[in-house]
DNA sequence: GCACGGATTTCC
DNA sequence: GAAATCCGTGCG
C-alpha cells in the first residue's frame, strides 16, 4: 500500500535553518491551483539564510516591512520579487523572533507541472507560486509541503550559496544543499577532475 | 523623494 | 557578456 502523504508540521521548521534546509530535501511541494489543478514536485535543492549577521540574508537590514515575515513563526511562506522579474519561494525557519528562511532552488516535477523547475525563478513560474502566497502557512491550505522519502546522507551534497558574492565571507558558507546527480538541481556541481 | 542594486534568467 | 524590469532600502 502507498503511504498517505502528510503535511510537515510547523515545529519541523523551528530547528536550525541549516538542518531544515538539509532535511527539506526529498519533501514534496504541493500546490492545489484553482485553474491549473494539482501540482506536485520533490524538493531537490535548497539554501539556508540565517540571522541578521548573515550578510547574504535579507534580515541583515534588521526588521523592515519586507523582512518582517522572516522573523515570524516558522513554516510560513516568504515570497519576494527579485530583479523585477522573478518571485522566489522560501520557507520561514527558526523560532519566532529569529529571522531565517530556506530558499527552494530546485524541484523535480511529479505531477501536473508544465515548464522547467530547475532554478528558483523557474520553479515558481512553472508551479504558479507568486507573492500572493507571501505569509501563508505551509502545512495547510493550497500550498503545502508534505513528507517525502528521506534522502540518505550519501546522496546529499552541500556547497556555497549561489548569487551572493556581495556577502563577503558569508558567501562561502556551505549552506546550499542538493541531491547528488539530480537533473533538477539549478547549478551543476563543479566537474571533478576527470 | 531619488538613486542604487539585487537569493535570476535569457538572449546577443 | 549584458539586458530585462520592479521595488526595498538607505540617505537626503
Amino acid at each position: 500500500m502507498s503511504v498517505t502523504p502528510s503535511p510537515i508540521a510547523p515545529e519541523f521548521y523551528a530547528d536550525d535553518p541549516i538542518l531544515v534546509a538539509r532535511n527539506l530535501l526529498g519533501a514534496i511541494l504541493v500546490h492545489s491551483h484553482p485553474v491549473h489543478g494539482e501540482m506536485r514536485a520533490k524538493i531537490v535543492e535548497t539554501e539556508a539564510y540565517r540571522g541578521e549577521e548573515d550578510q547574504a540574508c535579507h534580515a541583515r537590514a534588521g526588521r523592515t516591512p519586507r523582512t518582517e515575515a522572516l522573523y515570524g513563526p516558522p513554516g510560513h511562506a516568504y515570497v519576494y520579487l527579485i530583479y523585477g522579474m522573478y518571485d522566489l519561494f522560501n520557507v520561514v525557519a527558526w523560532p519566532e523572533g529569529q529571522p531565517a528562511g530556506i530558499l527552494i532552488r530546485g524541484v523535480e516535477p511529479l505531477e501536473g507541472i508544465d515548464g522547467k523547475t530547475h532554478g528558483p525563478g523557474r520553479l515558481t513560474r512553472a508551479m504558479h507560486i507568486n507573492r500572493d502566497y507571501h505569509g501563508v502557512p505551509l502545512w495547510k491550505g493550497n500550498l503545502c509541503i508534505m513528507h517525502g522519502e528521506p534522502i540518505p546522507e550519501k546522496q546529499v551534497r552541500s556547497g556555497p550559496r549561489i548569487g551572493v558574492d556581495y556577502a563577503g565571507n558569508w558567501a562561502q558558507k556551505p549552506w546550499r544543499f542538493w541531491i547528488n546527480n539530480n537533473p533538477y538541481v539549478s547549478v551543476k556541481p563543479p566537474k571533478s577532475k576527470s
